[in-house]
DNA sequence: TTGTACGCGTTATCAA
DNA sequence: TTGATAACGCGTACAA
């Protein structure tokens, strides 16, 4: 039989092509033989390599990496996309050899995704379809996806409203209203919208201050100590009284609510009885899991991966350059165990 | 100029044949064109793809995932191999259509990647070079690398004898002994190194017992409660008389270790005045980050990945098959401030 | 030192 | 319904 049957049969041209007598014995020979089309060929000749690539800045240290990655690998499955996967380790110049290697490569579109909500003052430079997945372009020149921050902190602060908790306190990453290149802005913006929704409710600044406090666990316990405790800067074993605590903290994510957990329980304070802890990240093996399990709003790791490359994809076969704007992925609820109504109210 | 010409400059070839001058034209122009060799077309002629794909287990919900991706694509990068990454969260006829689908693609080889450590009962089929790492084979049949969990058990108990401690509870993820096919058998390996070492120092299982938990925080709290609270198991809110409880716990990884540190925290107990916690795995942005930080034997994760694709990668060069044999990496104790002297001698 | 021509394994076009 | 043949972009033996 000849190589154009046996070509027709592998890519579903057979229909009304090939005999189905033919087709049958491609087959068998096929599988007799072992024979696969190689891919590698397919590529040139068709000029789709059916790749795309992804590059990352921190997937080592980051507990999102996999969320993110998952997302984005399932996606590209789906459509029938492999992703061959470079990471940076924050090193700029190496992120530009990734994606010009990626070039050479063929394949048919790049994401960039950081493991911290970032706004990137430079990126690696390319002709090919470039996307963004938490992170934003020094304009608005790419299609980014990056959660809605604003928004959470808007939620977190209702939530904790409705509960009847006035004196909240937020322990953020850096201050609020800092705006930061290359860095992971998250926090302000998270405080942002916290600070909103307090104050249209009247609750003042002083009730409700929001303490910069870094993004790990120790940073989250040695602020916690700070505000609940007795001593100078809670250097003290004792806590302060009731009505000069706060009954609520909303952390800036979960290892920093963890952090308050362990002040917490150092300090004989009962979460959620005396204290409820507020969270975000829902980290992996961590927010479901520390004791009590965290309620905390959900980021959409997963989903921004997979989006990315959903858009990435559409992009890339219907032949037209992504839109250039930025798209808001919503952070969920996920109520646990550390955050209870107020107890004085 | 001619093509022969371009092509010997853009692989080396150039020394005697290509006269110097002649080279700095045609780079110049390449540069001016923006002429790239095409990959594709190159792996077709050549029949090297410079491709390795790797199939990882469970990427989303693992905190290692990242430091053994990250160790493969470094080590990959490093050759000149570009990694072609698929997760299967633990289907196994995913992770056979992944194979499949590298092999068309003509990956020169694959890495299989769990991120529990696992004796596989079975792997995906095929005829490219095949490694393993953080599992091993059903029989010896693979290169496989893995952590040397049982010297670790050792090294703990040595550490803590070393130290004065006598009553050592092992907070282990099943009980000891047990073999577990395709399930995480590292908790298994630990206590029986822990063991080994504390009957050898005459030290009675009764007074350093080694206790089922799982791998979880809150699975170590609850057995940190039972081990050291006074209710029925550690139901009450006091602590066991001191002699009657342990004076160091060795958890079998860092998140059982902050389950214990929570529940220590909530008992009054200071850490490691009252109790040593030592735990294994030096978990990104938490065995550094608790408080008190952990001290903890660091799984050699980035190592493992690395080292696969360095074998890997020597084997697709000699042309070679992988040697079938196991490879054991040490863990490393990193001394930090959760383990003291035996406060009672 | 340079140019010509062939083949890597496909798919697409066209003729039979 | 089938089969021959020309690209796809490169590397290299060989002739010039």
């Amino acid at each position: 039989m000849s190589v154009t049957a046996v070509s027709f049969v592998f890519n579903g041209n057979d229909v009304g092509n090939i005999a189905p007598a033919t087709k049958v014995r491609i087959l068998d020979a096929a599988k007799e033989l072992g024979y696969t089309p190689d891919g590698v060929a397919r590529s040139l000749r068709k000029q789709k390599t059916h790749m795309l690539g992804i590059v990352t800045d921190a997937i080592a240290s980051s507990p999102f990496a996999g969320r993110l990655l998952a997302g984005a690998m399932d996606a590209a499955a789906g459509r029938g996309y492999a992703m061959l996967a470079f990471d940076s380790r924050d090193h700029r110049d190496l992120e530009q050899d990734a994606v010009t290697e990626f070039s050479r490569r063929k394949v048919q579109g790049v994401v960039y995704a950081t493991m911290g909500l970032r706004e990137m003052s430079t990126l690696p430079e390319t002709t090919l379809p470039l996307l963004l997945a938490n992170c934003t372009g020094p304009d608005g020149s790419h299609f980014a996806v990056i959660p809605d921050e604003v928004n959470a902190g808007r939620t977190a602060a209702r939530y904790l409203l409705g509960l009847g908790h006035r004196r909240i306190t937020m322990l953020s990453g850096p201050g609020p209203g800092k705006r930061i290149k290359d860095g992971n802005m998250a926090g302000p913006l998270r405080a942002k919208g916290f600070r909103n929704v307090l104050r249209g409710a009247g609750v003042p600044a002083t009730d409700s201050p929001i303490v910069g406090a870094g993004w790990s666990i120790d940073a989250g316990h040695a602020a916690a100590l700070a505000v609940l405790g007795d001593g100078p800067d809670g250097q003290g074993r004792g806590r302060r009284p009731v009505h000069q605590r706060p009954t609520a903290i909303f952390a800036v994510n979960d290892r920093v609510a963890t952090g308050v957990l362990l002040a917490a329980a150092s300090l004989g304070l009962r979460v959620p009885d005396d204290l409820s802890v507020l969270g975000l990240d829902d980290q992996e093996q961590l927010a479901a899991n520390v004791v009590p399990s965290l309620t905390t709003l959900a980021l959409p790791h997963r989903q921004m991966g997979s989006r990315a490359v959903e858009m990435l994809v559409d992009a890339v076969e219907s032949g037209t350059r992504p839109p250039a704007r930025v798209e808001l992925l919503p952070l969920e609820l996920i109520v646990r165990d550390s955050v209870g109504p107020n107890p004085s109210g």
